[in-house]
DNA sequence: TTTGATGCAAAATATTTGCAGGATA
DNA sequence: TATCCTGCAAATATTTTGCATCAAA
């Protein structure tokens, strides 16, 4: 998938600059409205297409939440996220990765592990706020 | 959106024996499909209404893996799953629920905390055996 | 009989891809 | 200059929805 050697294209900078300006977890979408107001002319596929290879290279990772779509993040350490079941925000989560729980799988399982993520469900402070 | 009183349907009872039938997490798609054998006739929109409404009343379980698209899980009691990322498959996983994960988080943050969920990511089996 | 559900088809969403031209190393 | 990348538009894929009809309680 990924080209011998890829390039630093002024897209690809804009993109992985702004999702690193912002502590969101902004969809394909919200990561090309973004860019937009720097790069008026790019296209929707270039942000799609990009966001597969800086999400392949490691630059950021790739979300995908209990709700719809996909959504990236430039924070590169270990971490948890909390999904909003109501209005599907996504916020890192302040409690420290279990280092220990792949080994303890790894001894029941037929699968190579090489990972896991946990996601949190609730309801964020606005969705509160608005009703119950 | 759930109705005041809702019916059990032909077509909704077969798709939830469908999917308690089975141990793999179908797709939207698989569930049609597998409903088809018995009735030929079903459409899809309805298999889609249908599983909404089955998730709504805790029926069935709506997962939402890393993969792109939504799978179904007649297996109530809590459990965590691990998916390929080769083939996108999904399997329970013989890991123990952590009770404790969400009271340690509710300290922490300002969402309303209503549950968890840990999926681990690997090769299964079969995509092991397949190559590398 | 009342209300909820179905089948069908069209619409809405989200993402991917072909291609000709443009930019990067 | 050899690749890689872009913009555009069309194609996929997935899920939702409007509506007339049908079926469950």
């Amino acid at each position: 998938m990924l080209p011998k050697q890829y390039r630093l294209t002024r897209q690809r900078r804009a993109i992985l600059e702004e999702i690193a300006k912002v502590t969101s977890h902004p969809t394909a979408d919200e990561v090309y409205k973004m860019v937009r107001r720097r790069l008026p002319r790019i296209s929707l596929g270039t942000v799609y297409r990009n966001l597969e290879v800086l999400s392949e290279t490691g630059a950021i990772q790739k979300l995908a939440p209990g709700g719809s779509h996909m959504r990236f993040d430039a924070n590169c350490h270990a971490h948890y996220h909390i999904r909003c079941v109501r209005c599907g925000r996504v916020d890192d989560v302040p409690v420290a990765p279990l280092p220990d729980i792949e080994q303890s799988l790894r001894k029941q399982t037929n699968y190579e592990v090489l990972g896991h993520s946990v996601e949190f469900l609730g309801v964020c402070p606005e969705c509160k706020a608005d009703n119950g």
